[in-house]
DNA sequence: ACTCGAACCTAGAACGTTATAGGCCACGAG
DNA sequence: CTCGTGGCCTATAACGTTCTAGGTTCGAGT
């Protein structure tokens, strides 16, 4: 079965002048009028489903465009049982979340759905956010990256369909989809094993979403390199300051580690900063790992080798699974965890005999960045 | 007249499990009949307006609680002739429209109206995102540093009232509610210059909303100073690639310009990291202003003196000034801007005679952040 | 006893749309 | 000639809420 779409550009002059001067809104009844039919006649040619002759299409058609007609969403939905809308909760601070929004939005149109978007801000919290996208009639929720307990989220899931993005609860009414951060992390580990370095500290993200995963995966992956008493884990965040402190404490350790995976790519940022303003060179004196493939991570003079999150993946599971719910399939499994990938930038090197010796604040050959300084 | 708020929490278990279990929604119908009123008193209850014996009002709520119920929005709008909603129009990308939504939530909800938000991402551009509010039914719009055309501008503020925030529009009927950010490069400048500097040179924002002004502002206030032939302006952009890329255009400049004001704060910390990867000192070789007072340049370890776009105030006067439309008050000024303020932090210090004489790339005597690496 | 007003409550209509059921007409098959 | 049958169209009834216009009761003032 087609789907229909209901995607109206605003129109041109004529349509805001007549929609202005009257002061009421056009609705169907006015273009019937105008088309001198009826309005469900006026309905099933807006809707472009059978039943209306072309003769009465083309006129309708015409009436609605000279009156600057546009459907009543609000009407259309009272009377359709089903809204087509599902509701996202998104963090305005996280910039990994407007790549996920950003994949959300085709990827819910593709499967003849739109979106609600519901912002948690400093001062508003994600029960508002929730709490405001009930009111919506939406059908289902995307959260992306939610901090609210299980027991909440297994409510509101035994309400309505919810996903949960970004971040791993277990529950039996709450789907899941995620990237495999412990994976991630394994991957970031063996790359810098195999680039010869053997005193790698993790720089976690506390009780943020993912954290244990990524905390985990860092873990069995040195063991896997019989470094397990190696192991070196700083608490950090996931913000640039919270990166920035635990950098700190990391230049107090001796010896020094040769490398350090951070939680995500804007605490990893915070990182390089003190780094290279106590006079260390990465990737000359210490490796450094991000976390989501950010645009931060991207950034030319940022080049921060990194684990990509694949944002357009992991939208489109997640609005599939959301639709799957809707349309009563039975979902096998109730949590969908995709592969990271490594990207290897330019923050991340093999292990030089100077920086195994070279003590603290000392100044090193090659001063900080000068050999990218022509990138 | 006082204004009446729908806020409501998602309920407890009980209100999750009658939901579910009966499949069709809640409606005020099914709490009358629990109660053993009539609808439209169940109504009054939830709206919580003048009309209902205290005992009833009780009776109401308890039986609305024990079948979760929960308003329909939809249902309400379209019975209402005002919606008493606004639309937003933001930037998946800027980390300063995160600010600004931040702020219009509180503003809105002050006033008595709601929100709904509307991505710009880079596959769904400002005409969808506005296509897609106006499907919703607000009553106004708000629109986040717009790139459209003044003319498509008009033609929707034929059709309702909008403001645009963070950018100068001259349209008879749009609103606009800005920061003075000519005043804000006046600002920057007067405060490089006391400091003593004199080739202060400005990367500039190209084509971006406020870039236009605040490079007239770095010019003005440079012939205040009686410095009108040693402009120097640089042409950057929006992001950190943008700034870091002007940042090297920079550095071939004779003679090093001791001090640059950077259109933005994302910008100039792609500056303040090629300029640091390149040996030089900041504030110590040459100072660093940005513009926004984003949380970027809050981070400790950046600290970059900025200017302050007050996101608080301006997304008050935003929805102010949509009310005062929508209650058909005269406004005698379509354009509203507020004083910036300069927030001084780390990345401007005094003209030091090294600062005049070191040559690039030199290795000046205070190494690069050593002076800040014990804050 | 009658009126009046206030407080409380309800029936019914309305918002703009879509689903359902049925009417009308022309046409082809029995 | 009758009986579907299919194409086109319309009247009517929903969807869930709120507004309007009453209606009832009760107590106080004449």
């Amino acid at each position: 079965m087609p789907r229909t779409f209901y995607v109206h550009r605003y129109g041109g002059l004529v349509a805001a002048r007549s929609q202005s001067e009257s002061g009421r809104r056009v609705t169907l009844a006015d273009v019937a009028a105008r088309a001198g039919v009826s309005v469900p006649l006026v309905s099933i040619v807006m809707r472009d489903v059978a039943g209306a002759s072309p003769e009465n299409r083309a006129r309708v058609r015409r009436a609605a465009e000279e009156l600057g007609y546009r459907p009543d969403s609000r009407a259309r939905l009272l009377r359709r049982s089903r809204s087509q809308l599902i509701g996202v909760v998104f963090g305005v601070q996280h910039a990994f979340h407007g790549d996920l929004v950003s994949g959300l939005y085709p990827a819910a149109e593709a499967l003849g759905y739109e979106l609600t978007l519901s912002a948690v801000t400093p001062h508003r919290d994600e029960r508002r956010a929730v709490a405001g996208l009930l009111q919506d009639r939406c059908e289902a929720l995307i959260l992306l990256g939610p901090e609210l307990p299980t027991s909440s989220l297994g409510q509101l899931a035994a309400t309505m369909p919810v996903v949960v993005l970004a971040r791993s609860v277990r529950h039996r009414d709450v789907d899941v989809v995620r990237t495999d951060d412990a994976a991630g992390l394994h991957q970031a580990v063996d790359h810098l094993v195999g680039l010869g370095h053997r005193r790698i500290a993790h720089i976690d993200g506390g009780r943020a979403p993912g954290a244990a995963e990524r905390r985990s995966g860092y873990l069995t992956a040195l063991a896997g390199h019989g470094l397990a008493d190696a192991d070196l884990i700083l608490s950090g965040g996931l913000t640039e300051d919270d990166g920035a402190g635990a950098a700190r404490a990391l230049l107090d350790l001796r010896p020094l580690p040769t490398a350090v995976t951070v939680f995500n790519d804007r605490a990893a940022t915070g990182v390089l900063d003190v780094l290279r303003q106590n006079g260390l060179a990465v990737p000359g004196d210490i490796s450094v790992t991000g976390y989501d493939d950010s645009r931060l991570a991207r950034l030319s003079h940022v080049a921060l080798t990194t684990i990509r999150q694949d944002a357009a993946a992991l939208t489109h599971a997640a609005v599939a699974r959301v639709v799957s719910r809707l349309d009563h399939e039975t979902v096998d499994v109730r949590e969908q965890v995709l592969a990271p990938e490594l990207i290897i930038r330019q923050t991340t090197g093999p292990l030089t005999t100077a920086a195994v010796t070279a003590p603290r604040g000392g100044r090193p050959d090659t001063p900080a960045g000068r050999r990218r300084s022509t990138q």
